[in-house]
DNA sequence: TTGAAAGCGCTAACAA
DNA sequence: TTGTTAGCGCTTTCAA
């Protein structure tokens, strides 16, 4: 009974296998992580005592004598509330899986708001973790150029905007790709006065993503004076580009860089009782769960998130790897979830 | 040159902070856990070394001594796609916020789908966890009970449903008193014919959900025969649920489960012509991005998942005290964020 | 108030 | 193919 107990709440040791299997404990060590240099029934041996006892090994020790922690840091930021930007969850989920695979797990830290480094720092001199994942480069990534600079490795989810000739692994979601096939999408369905709502041109992600409508509407000599908007990320700003440009551009066709401002564009439709896909189409960015469930369902660009987690899970494994193996960045290509906001089915034919 | 590189590669340890300061490993050790035990200028010339190489305790080491790793294990599983439930979100960053504040971290492992112990058990055998925060507890949650018969300290978000006399500590929001808080806000607003929509009778939330509602009806003596249904959380059944139920009870109002199934009920509005807010009612059930930002907003039960992180990280450190303290379960009150849904401001008065 | 000794559990390096 | 030795960096225990 009482050894019952023990066995729940003492965890055995390499010692403990070892004195089990008759081996040294190095023998049993090896048997862990170098089986193919044990004799086939000294290895199986080893291997009933560690079933037996129910053994794995402690992290702790593993990590202060291979000083590595087998953990990727993620800062992690919520969505922000009233907006429909909630693409975090799904990447984190596709991350951890990944993460997984590769024998890694990761460990969420907090933003704090005002400074950008906060977190990454303690960690690292901590030895807590053995990289990171950089997911807000948006922001013009100090954490990118101030983690490279310590030698930390890290892999960023977003490109190097503001310093094209950083030499840092990255992995991106081609934007531009994203708002052309928007665009070239609505253009098949008959369109030709379509619009863009679109972030404030500091933002670079916002324009890249201009950049994909510009060429899809100028591949095909289609005028786009006057039918560009740059707002705020909200869905008051989305609603009020959206009044504008129908007052003033009479568009038929919206393409907006992110879901929260196409809301924007069905709030303004539903105030004027135009109904989306039928007297206008409207487009979305990031297939969020808003796009998903709403009414007729919002036509929106998905991005990648789970290739995005294998190629930058593949990166973090190629800049551990003793020596470090730098994989360049990589631009995966987004897709177009069709719904109803750009048009009823029958349409495309 | 080549110093600074190497203050930059390798870290600091205790021997180095020791040596520079003129005192033994010990006083430094202490001067970091326990500096109420040091003389004050022996403290400070210890608080300079550390300053100047930038020391850190290494974290694989001090785990390794005080066998624990002040890591929470927290099983991540993303929102379902077609549904609103993105509460996940909300939730890990308000814990992981929290978990900062006790001096821990947050260690994502992925759910496996099937066996809904996988993770658990690995984290637990190498120590590389010091407890965990299960959330899936509407499972019927098989970890709760494992969990406990191995002794493993964790926090339930969400009651033990099927066990009553369970003894683990949780945090959970009372359903009951939020769907009790949106049917009385509708009855407030002069409706007297409010539907329910619900999950199925095997879900005890959704049954303790569905009882607020039916509460807060009796208590105005107000029939609801005809007027509930249970069906599957996606979109499109709260959108059948909803168009069977207005032709056949004709309610004025909708109190559902979800903002998944609320959503259902806007889409059959909207295919009905009927205005949300105007000609019918419709509150949701977890104040979802998709509740903030669909077209006149849906007004919908608030879970405070903040103060649940605090009060889950409180149980935690309780739970991790020599000797535990196990504080009892805890039931937090949700709050209810008015939109247009359930009616123009001027009826309010 | 400070220091010395011991050891947490593991793996790298080397020896047998 | 297996075993021995040493030590990762820290904290606990005990002695000074």
């Amino acid at each position: 009974m009482s050894r019952d107990v023990r066995r729940v709440m003492v965890q055995a040791t390499l010692s403990d296998v070892a004195d089990l299997a008759g081996v040294s404990r190095q023998t049993v060590s090896n048997a862990m992580n170098n089986p193919e240099l044990l004799k086939p029934d000294t290895l199986q041996r080893v291997r009933d005592a560690v079933a037996v006892l129910g053994y794995s090994p402690n992290r702790a020790a593993r990590n202060l004598r291979t000083r590595t922690s087998r953990l990727i840091g993620l800062r992690f930021t919520p969505a922000q509330e009233g907006t429909a930007n909630a693409m975090m969850d799904r990447f984190v989920h596709s991350l951890v899986e990944e993460c997984r695979v590769a024998g890694y797990h990761v460990l969420l830290f907090p933003g704090d708001g005002v400074d950008p480094l906060a977190g990454y720092d303690d960690l690292l001199r901590a030895t807590a973790v053995d990289a990171f994942v950089v997911t807000d480069t948006y922001l013009g990534n100090p954490q990118a150029a101030w983690l490279e600079e310590r030698g930390a490795p890290f892999v960023a989810f977003g490109r190097p905007w503001d310093a094209p000739d950083a030499t840092h692994p990255w992995v991106d979601v081609d934007g531009a790709a994203g708002a052309r096939m928007a665009t070239e999408h609505l253009l098949a369905r008959g369109h030709t006065r379509i619009a863009w709502i679109g972030w404030r041109k500091e933002s670079p992600i916002g324009e890249d993503r201009r950049s994909g409508w510009l060429s899809a509407m100028h591949a095909r000599n289609l005028s786009t004076s006057g039918l560009a908007s740059r707002v705020e990320d909200t869905v008051n700003s989305g609603a009020e580009a959206a009044a504008v440009l129908l007052d003033e551009a009479a568009p038929t066709a919206f393409v907006c860089a992110s879901d929260t401002l196409a809301m924007g564009v069905l709030h303004t439709l539903w105030i004027r009782q135009l109904a989306p896909g039928q007297d206008v189409a409207v487009v979305g960015f990031d297939d969020s769960q808003v796009a998903q469930v709403v009414p007729v369902g919002l036509t929106s660009v998905r991005q990648p998130l789970e290739d995005v987690a294998v190629e930058i899970v593949k990166r973090l494994q190629g800049r551990l790897r003793l020596p470090p193996v730098v994989e360049p960045g990589k631009l995966l290509s987004p897709s177009l979830t069709v719904r109803g906001s750009s048009g009823p089915g029958e349409w495309s034919s």
